[in-house]
DNA sequence: CAGAAATGGTTGACGCGTCACACATCCCCC
DNA sequence: GGGGGATGTGTGACGCGTCAACCATTTCTG
């Protein structure tokens, strides 16, 4: 505990504020567009990109919850719906009898191809498309530094 | 429509997955620590920071909803919310019959000064001291223009 | 090889955010 | 001054994320 406990100071404020401004309204556009292009969520998107990622376009629940970083019970709640939406489906794992297989379906990959170019346009126009090449690579630097201070202060917990 | 649609390169692709992953953990791990240090969410803490930055800690609902640039159906909920927990209450406005004012009250104001010291430290802790100045002055340009780039796109719309 | 503990996954309840709509009040203009 | 639109706010339904608990299976340990 400080004595003083500071504020931060003018400019830190000002970039903070900024910051966390950007931080909800850019995904809340990414969706946005995401929606309008397609019939996937940005969640669906990122799930549907780690299938797609994989040989098989099948991978163990746990797997996928670990790649997305998404606690186990949400994936299953989302997996659930998408199963509903004829995007993915469950499949027995042959070896073990608990584990569970989450698997591309046809309409899924369809989905996804559809959607990705419109997505990526997006990510480069909203983000990449404004930031200088010197800026580019301090942002690079600060997310990864911040990260990293966020493993370090999280893990012990 | 591009031609080629080509993917992001092999270093916007990294940056922009860290990007999107402090996204969603400095906000969780933010709010993880409000939780433990006090009685308030995220969402709490930023409504009663509204309050108190005016002088009579009484806000008219549209412009609290302006300010914090939240849907004014999500406010409603959200006050509702906190006005169960004595943090706030609602007000008539004499002027105008349909109006409301969402006005602090002394729990409101206590939660808030027992919870601000340790929620700025934390901000602190976790991004301003991970980073250098040149990083951060960047960080603060690449924000503004992505911001700026994020209204110019959704205006029209 | 019998428990006990760990693992993989699901479920239910609850708070939150969004969307569409409802509703009252105010303002304007004829 | 009496509609008609605009403005300010609240509500209900629904999808999502979290938390705690649960169940089935596997693995460990004696």
């Amino acid at each position: 505990m400080d004595t003083e406990t500071p504020w931060l100071s003018e400019r830190r404020q000002h970039i903070w504020r900024n910051w966390l401004r950007m931080n909800t309204e850019l995904p809340a556009a990414l969706h946005r567009r995401l929606r309008a292009d397609s019939d996937l969520s940005l969640s669906d998107y990122d799930v549907l990109v780690q299938l797609t990622d994989t040989a098989e376009a099948r991978v163990r629940v746990l797997d996928l919850a670990r790649a997305l970083r998404w606690e186990r019970s949400r994936l299953s709640h989302h997996i659930r719906r998408m199963e509903g939406r004829g995007l993915v489906r469950r499949e027995d794992v042959p070896g073990d009898g608990r584990g569970a297989y989450v698997v591309l379906t046809a309409h899924g990959r369809a989905a996804i191809e559809q959607a990705a170019p419109a997505h990526v346009r997006t990510v480069r126009d909203l983000v990449f498309d404004s930031v200088d090449a010197d800026e580019l690579t301090a942002l690079g630097a600060a997310v990864d530094k911040v990260l990293a201070r966020l493993e370090a202060a999280e893990r012990p917990a």
